[in-house]
DNA sequence: CACTATTTGTCCGTATGTATG
DNA sequence: TCATACATACGGACAAATAGT
């Protein structure tokens, strides 16, 4: 009548301590308290402590030198892709040159009704539906699912679809975009994100939905993205302008998209533009 | 010799139904098939599936009427909190009037390496740490850890933090602040952030970094927070700026933040906005 | 007003994974 | 490493609620 057991300890140990090291909250290089002290602090047996500690290691997050310690080997691979929003366009050419596209699905379908709602499609209309995972030196870094009207979307090529970033197919189209209201949140990876960007289900996304418009106010694209955290973030700088009245801020164009294998710390503005 | 059980199906049965309420590709107000075929379409035991539903119920996200079925209520609770980026202060200022604040923790510590970094501290300058809860009609929203250098953190009380938003206190005491610089990532609920937000460990919540900075560039704020993403979520408006040549967006200022509680679907720009 | 088919709700026994000491 | 306690998942059986005939 004692062992209340309370499952997932392994995984939440596990999910803390990764959070720790990902935050900087234990300075890389250093060396973590004994798996007793470590199961005293998290409430949990040493085997549970050791559970996670070896998931960690297998992650390349910690080392484990048998007699000696554990030691972090840093936040390592957290390395975001710089999201530029003040220049998108621009951000998204350089992401199609620097990224490649595995096309997962492509075909015209009846979307779900909130996305019929927001292209402004009647109910039964079908639209182009596109479902695309882009990766860097082969990892996998964002799970794409676009709909386009069906009659914007007969205006290119399944093969151009899987190179080319949609926004220049739509303006080669004749398209005028000119506007785009966009959502950021965060979800849980389900099965075909999980599988497509090769995480585990229940792993943490970030989730971008877009819509584009073209210059009368028409939709043209519904766009929902998922992003690995691990592998994209979006940042932004901003700036205040004007007087103390106004307290506005605004963005400003930071630096140009940069893959810092390294280290995610704020490096001092390098201010490297690429565009007019 | 034949149940090889594969633990954690009811979760993961529970994110993929989750997930298709959430993209509407369930349409809000429909009946789900019944037990025994949602069992068989997800290979899954009829007691798992129940479980699963059982979450959902409790979730506000569908309804269980015996004997009839269950039906989705909809993505419904999605309702995020809008955020301006480009007028960031004025949007602060009125999260503060229209939200309560509950503070956690405050005290003055040394900080981790990598904030004291950030923070431009020498190895053992103390910062002024603030952990602060905020809530919109009891409902929690986010969970704010701030750091401030110790100079600047001596300047005002903490009753003044428990009210007022850290922004106007550090302008109150004569820091001129000038930029920031965020970034937007996703993680998972750790022990301390889910019972402050009100959430199993391992939810998915929004995460958000940011340093300001004053005039001079000296580093005055460190922020980093956590937001629930059925209750907020970042909202901005592009537009297309200048010719072909430059081909550059900018964000516009959308309307203010406004907290529909009923739907999220794109609504026809009202342009509401409050500053000059 | 029954009668029936369908659906959710409850319970059991069993096999296996998870956490503990 | 091992024995123990608990949790998860399974298949099956039966009860209760509902809607239609």
């Amino acid at each position: 009548m004692e062992g209340a057991v309370e499952p997932f300890k392994a995984r939440r140990t596990y999910l803390v301590l990764r959070d720790r090291i990902a935050n900087g909250a234990i300075a890389a290089g250093s060396r973590l308290p004994g798996e007793p002290d470590l199961a005293a602090e998290h409430s949990v047996s040493r085997v549970t402590i050791r559970r996670a500690l070896d998931q960690l290691a297998q992650e390349g997050l910690v080392e484990r030198r048998p007699g000696v310690g554990t030691f972090v080997l840093g936040p390592g691979l957290i390395a975001p892709t710089v999201v530029d929003f003040s220049d998108v366009f621009t951000h998204l050419k350089e992401m199609g040159r620097r990224t490649e596209v595995r096309l997962l699905a492509f075909g015209y379908v009846v979307p779900p009704a909130a996305i019929a709602e927001a292209l402004g499609l009647a109910p039964g209309d079908r639209s182009q539906r596109a479902v695309r995972v882009r990766q860097m030196a082969g990892a996998p870094f964002s799970y794409l699912t676009t709909h386009v009207p069906e009659r914007v979307g007969l205006t290119y090529s399944e093969a151009e679809m899987a190179t080319l970033p949609l926004l220049s197919l739509l303006e080669r189209s004749g398209v005028k975009v000119a506007r785009a209201r966009q959502s950021i949140g965060a979800t849980l990876a389900g099965p075909e994100a999980a599988q497509a960007l090769q995480l585990e289900i229940g792993a943490p996304l970030l989730s971008l939905t877009r819509l584009v418009e073209d210059e009368e106010g028409r939709p043209v694209e519904h766009l929902h993205a998922l992003y690995r955290p691990d592998r994209f973030a979006f940042e932004m700088q901003l700036q205040r302008t004007g007087a103390d009245g106004a307290r506005r801020w605004s963005p400003l164009p930071p630096q140009a998209a940069a893959h810092t294998e390294e280290n995610a710390a704020p490096r001092k503005a390098k201010n490297r533009k690429a565009s007019t």
